[in-house]
DNA sequence: GCATTGAACCTGTCTGGCATGTTATCGGTT
DNA sequence: AACCGATAACATGCCAGACAGGTTCAATGC
């Protein structure tokens, strides 16, 4: 009988006050640096037990929205996701989450390239030619590239005979686009000569996997990424863009 | 009173058992609907208070992947949508599946140990010789160095300076260890002078990142891994080895 | 055979405590 | 007055024990 009151969905004690601070966290109310109220101070203004309070804590910390230092108190990280209002000081901590993982991403795609153009096999190669080429006629077309570079890019993971590659890129290609599953992006911001470099230095790093020349694919890759990089930071400046315009290619 | 724990190392406690447990979820231990392990055994297993059982229970319920029944116990979720990774079929799958990811791990490590040559700090210093001090410790007591020998590349990881390096080496673990929880096991399978190259790449390498040179930490990391490999081939040349007894390392 | 009951578990929550790291104030020294 | 070191107050990390409910299952009684 008492049943309706309590429980509902996951409502725990815990996951109420989780999913308050959540949102604070999220409507701005503490901003990254900040501290949020202590565990006793928590435990006063709910009027629960220090061990829901830390239960609830504990759950922001496994999901990277605090952090919590010893003799100091709980403070707010970055959130890779403020979605509401756009505060701008929030955008510069997500722009070195997608830098660190960009950062890991060049780790594996020099090497991708490298055993690509080691072990690539004809029906491989052929594979590459027409993602490389179905990114030229997105060029053409003036629709986003997004996706066929994407596809060029796994293409080239797939010629290392290693399917953990793939599989990686993949799984990284995930993080770059959490959860935001907007796209549809207006394509116009981006610089002319963006599309340029971008198809151009595709070209060479086809052609190095082609000759399998394993060390100059290795480099055309760095450069490649680290043009992406270089773009990425001049897009930033732009400011316009939402996450899901990033190529990163 | 007990100086028994203390190993109070980067991750606090909570993280450590909630990390684990997501891995045999996701390994497959514990499959939708079984119950896992009460938190009164949790707590005896993991030698731990229940506060932070509780708190490593508290995150998996926020992430989902476990259900709490109050007076029946916690019960393991469908994950049914990707929730987890590629990464995760490779206990059924063929030996060749281990080889490829030591691969993708070596391309990850090299540039891991590059990275933490170059931008170590003080403290990661520390950390790193600790770590690297405790698979010594495990060698000397005849103890498995498994997770030590983890420890010690997690330590190498978070000295990148990036986060996403020791994200991705905890989410490959599971691939290269399927299942883990019962050590103490029987070590005498393992080749004594296994061991004794082990400790002694190990310590090529942390020097290596102590004195900065990336070139060094990366060619050493690149031979530490290349031995692994060695090792793990003839391994599985020898005997039918269980995949616990894996270390590559 | 079947329903009832009760002990043994389980989770949810609370209280209190100790260890240890951080911070800011206060007092003395220069 | 400016500097500086000791220190008290406060923070989190972890632990131990307790009690209130809910669930499970097997023994008991009919």
């Amino acid at each position: 009988m008492e049943a309706e009151n309590n429980h509902a969905r996951g409502t725990s004690l815990a996951a109420k006050i989780s999913t308050d601070l959540r949102r604070e966290l999220a409507d701005g109310v503490f901003k990254p640096g900040d501290r949020l109220p202590s565990e006793s101070a928590l435990t006063r203004e709910y009027s629960v037990s220090r061990t829901v309070v830390r239960e609830a804590i504990a759950i922001l910390r496994a999901d990277g929205l605090v952090e919590a230092r010893k003799g100091a108190g709980i403070f707010a990280l970055e959130t890779s996701e403020g979605k509401k209002q756009p505060f701008k000081d929030l955008t510069t901590e997500r722009i070195s989450s997608v830098i660190e993982l960009l950062e890991l991403r060049t780790v594996f795609e020099v090497e991708s390239a490298g055993l690509a153009a080691s072990r690539r096999s004809a029906a491989q190669i052929e594979a590459i030619l027409e993602a490389h080429h179905h990114v030229g006629e997105c060029l053409a077309a003036g629709s986003p590239t997004r996706d066929a570079d994407f596809e060029l890019h796994l293409a080239i993971a797939e010629a290392t005979q290693n399917r953990r590659f793939p599989e990686f890129l993949q799984l990284i290609r995930s993080g770059i686009i959490p959860r935001g599953e907007l796209q549809g992006s207006a394509p116009g911001s981006r610089p002319k000569d963006y599309n340029l470099h971008l198809q151009e230095e595709h070209a060479l790093i086809v052609d190095a996997i082609i000759e399998g020349n394993a060390e100059a694919a290795r480099e055309r890759m760095r450069a490649h990424l680290r043009g992406s990089l270089d773009r990425y930071k001049v897009l930033l400046r732009s400011r316009t863009l939402a996450p899901e315009d990033i190529n990163l290619s």
